[in-house]
DNA sequence: AGTGTTGCTTGATGAATGTCAATGTTCTCA
DNA sequence: TGAGAACATTGACATTCATCAAGCAACACT
């Protein structure tokens, strides 16, 4: 168990400089679990004592508008942890909501346990400030997106990102409401923004199978273009 | 000189547990700079090997798009520090651009050498650590704001966060543009909204003089509740 | 004081997007 | 296979906000 466990952990960047006995020590408390489809993980402003590292599935990052509205901050998927750099904080609380997205499996980690070990590696210190960096910059860039660019481009360019290398026909891998709010359009909006690039014969989606026919074109809208 | 830099260093959180062999390295290579009204200190893009503190003055980082729209991200304001958490990536570049908003003066600090001296201050380290998560949380926060409230909303709440605890008279310290675009509405938005809560009533504005007459409408208006 | 210059405000208009309501589609499960 | 549920799409309409253009302050400098 504990043995499955280290397997998972020793995939991602994070654990890769712990000493044996670090990682061990971090696996002995750490936990598997399993969610069901929409099953949640934890609320915002629950108290954040642990973080977690996606071992299968999709976990959706949302927050909650007093109001009600949902909007999706991310979609953390296999392979990546989150809530990691809550560790740091004073009286921590999960500022999102984490809910399962499909089936998942996760690995969960006792925050202080692992701060604790934190002080004898370094490295993985470093590890850690180097990842927190980076979400550092995608936070910036996706603010950039939401102030200057329009729904249209946010849409070209999330798809940009989706579309494999080179391959032109990919499947949609997240329920398109859940896409929409990603991305910070109504789902309306967003079917509207999806049928104005078949009207233009940039691409066609059938459900949720899309082909891209001019990827030049689809770029230009990205940019903004019109 | 180097005295007076350390000084100023030795105000700061993340220099509080370099031991003073360490402080005197940082302190070093250190540099104080002075720039004067609408002086850029770095563009978007600019390779990325320094970090600042402010010792007095407002640095403006905003962000600039294709069509030449620029987006102001934050100020910084004395005591702070800014672009220290691009220390950890592969080929730093800074992500925005910093100009100074009226006379300042900064410490600029070696990025590669404050990394250096860190390996030795794990204590340093978790203050570091601590300080990114805060500005983690304070992006999710933005982001938050930009998609689920309005522009009232964003202008209201940043007026309470302005107001100092219970005092209902106080000045702007920054052009009403550059608040505009920091709050991402454009000017005459952000004029139009202004007007708008003084017609009802809720403050008055004289310049950059603003009292704030009904507190509690004014909570109202930055929930939401129209 | 006079005159620019700059930034702020105001009005008229239009584009983008949200809202509400109805319909269509897909998927699941009995 | 059929009924229902959840999701997606479409249309009509309202709202918010940006844009354009003009006027108005405040300030700075001869």
């Amino acid at each position: 168990m504990s043995e499955e466990l280290k397997q998972h952990l020793s995939r991602h960047l994070l654990f890769a400089r712990l000493t044996p006995a670090q990682l061990d020590r971090v696996a002995q408390r750490a936990r598997l679990l399993r969610l069901d489809e929409g099953q949640p993980l934890f609320a915002q402003g629950d108290p954040a004592d642990r973080f977690f590292y996606v071992v299968s599935g999709q976990i959706k990052l949302s927050r909650l508008s007093p109001e009600g509205n949902e909007k999706v901050i991310d979609i953390v998927s296999a392979g990546n942890t989150f809530a990691e750099a809550l560790m740091f904080l004073e009286g921590p609380a999960y500022p999102v909501n984490a809910t399962a997205l499909g089936p998942s499996e996760l690995v969960s980690i006792d925050s202080r346990d692992f701060a604790a070990m934190l002080r004898d590696s370094i490295d993985t210190c470093f590890l850690l400030m180097g990842d927190m960096s980076q979400r550092l910059r995608g936070l910036i860039a996706e603010i950039d997106n939401l102030s200057l660019q329009s729904g249209t481009c946010r849409v070209a360019s999330y798809l940009l990102k989706m579309a494999p290398e080179d391959r032109d026909e990919f499947r949609l891998d997240i329920p398109k409401g859940v896409m929409a709010s990603r991305l910070s359009v109504k789902p309306e909006t967003f079917s509207r923004i999806l049928r104005n690039l078949q009207d233009s014969g940039i691409l066609s989606i059938k459900g949720a199978q899309v082909t891209i026919h001019d990827r030049g074109a689809l770029e230009d809208r990205a940019e903004g273009l019109t």
